[in-house]
DNA sequence: GGGTTCGATTGATGTAGCTCAATGTACATG
DNA sequence: CATGTACATTGAGCTACATCAATCGAACCC
């Protein structure tokens, strides 16, 4: 996937102290990518490293955030209310994904933001990046870019994750996990959580996936790992129609 | 809702030539707000205006676009196909929307677009509006709201539109019009169309649709208007959980 | 060990919404 | 006027999913 082999300059050791932020997702984030190291002197001096338990709340819908963050490993659940109580997750964000772009009209999130696995993420203030981006034209792409790519998830969402018979949505759910992780190998939900992304009941997600299993399109790999037969899910989902 | 009583300085009578656009959508526009007339000098050459009958196609998805839109009046649908063949609308724009951003990043049109009634649209190049960037800080965040506008009408899409019951939907998206119209009158879609828009089908949307006019929820107001009781229609969204 | 808790699974039943199909209605066309 | 076309409406039957509720399993604690 990289095709650059090395990158020109990049954060160095100095950033925040940390060892493993040589390794950054930071690094190869496609918000600051293209910045050179000099630009960074506003920026990595207030950048902390959080770390999340599964369930813990990253921030809430309504805060007046002044912080922006990037996900380094893990995967964090952004979900919505409904006037009646309902709720739903409507995006899931994954290593290099950036959350916190509202903070930066001022506006306060707009979802409640909560890890769903151990979960890495690196927090900077948006102030950092506003002073940042009154140099660096390129930032300004580079975000752009970020609220792009947030709006085509969105969009896919919808489309996949909404649309068809609940067992098509779980399908293109575990397609889409599986393609992200390699070897098709990924740590599953709770059916709740699956529920709610999903926009069907726990029973109904538990029941799909317990016969999917029973089926041999997923396989236990230990540990909460599953293993998908992406094909055959794929050919599932086009089952719709026929 | 405006709070500000008149513009200071906004397009021109020397706007493309044409009478009506004193009144263009584009100066209220959050795009262009905030702009000097003499930023325009880039931009105000080269807008053309168009107009679309229902029915008409904008752009499609896959394309390379090299403008940008706005509309004036009137409504454009934004749909997305997947992979089996069917089909989902994600989005509306209603007069002010912008639609093409993805330009900005030289990324071909997400979308079919198609006009849903009569609809005015100015259109202009993305270069000009990356030109006018270069000199307008002001831009720069005029773009990010725009963004952050698309990005949470996805969001709400989902949550408003992709859950619940066919009926909640129904009268979700019949109060979500009815809000945006003055006198809570607004025109209906087609079945087919409104169908695509909740994820049911042209024939659950036509019975619910018959059904809220047989309770009086929504009264037909001549040349295909409609006035809806959004009390009513509020109360039975709720009702989900009672 | 026995007990508690929390989540996944499974069962039984009702129903909302899909499917297939017919009919009705408005508007254009010869 | 008759005819065609496009779309809304309505019906009948069937399936998928929600709902309510029980059971099961693993982790944890005393």
């Amino acid at each position: 996937m990289s095709k650059k082999p090395e990158w020109p300059i990049a954060f160095s050791d100095a950033w925040s102290g940390k060892a493993n932020c040589k390794d950054c997702a930071l690094r190869n984030s496609v918000l600051f990518a293209g910045l050179k190291e000099s630009d960074f002197e506003d920026l990595h001096q207030p950048v902390d490293q959080i770390i999340l338990n599964p369930g813990e709340k990253l921030y809430g819908e309504g805060e007046l955030g002044t912080h922006m963050f990037t996900l380094r490993t893990g995967s964090v659940k952004l979900e919505q209310y409904l006037s009646d109580g309902t709720q739903r997750i409507v995006r899931l964000l994954k290593p290099m994904d950036v959350a916190g772009l509202e903070t930066l009209l001022n506006e306060p999130y707009k979802h409640n933001a909560f890890a769903l696995q151990k979960t890495e993420i690196c927090r900077y203030p948006t102030s950092a990046v506003i002073g940042l981006s009154k140099r660096n034209p390129q930032l300004h792409f580079n975000l752009m870019t970020r609220w792009q790519s947030a709006l085509s998830d969105a969009d896919t969402w919808i489309i996949e994750l909404s649309t068809g018979s609940a067992k098509q949505r779980v399908a293109r759910l575990l397609i889409r996990l599986a393609k992200d992780a390699k070897d098709a190998q990924c740590s599953l939900f709770g059916r709740e959580d699956m529920g709610a992304m999903l926009g069907i009941t726990t029973e109904t997600a538990s029941r799909i996936i317990a016969e999917f299993k029973r089926q041999g399109l997923m396989k236990e790999a230990g540990s909460g790992q599953f293993i998908c037969d992406v094909g055959a899910l794929e050919q599932l989902v086009s089952k719709g129609r026929s």
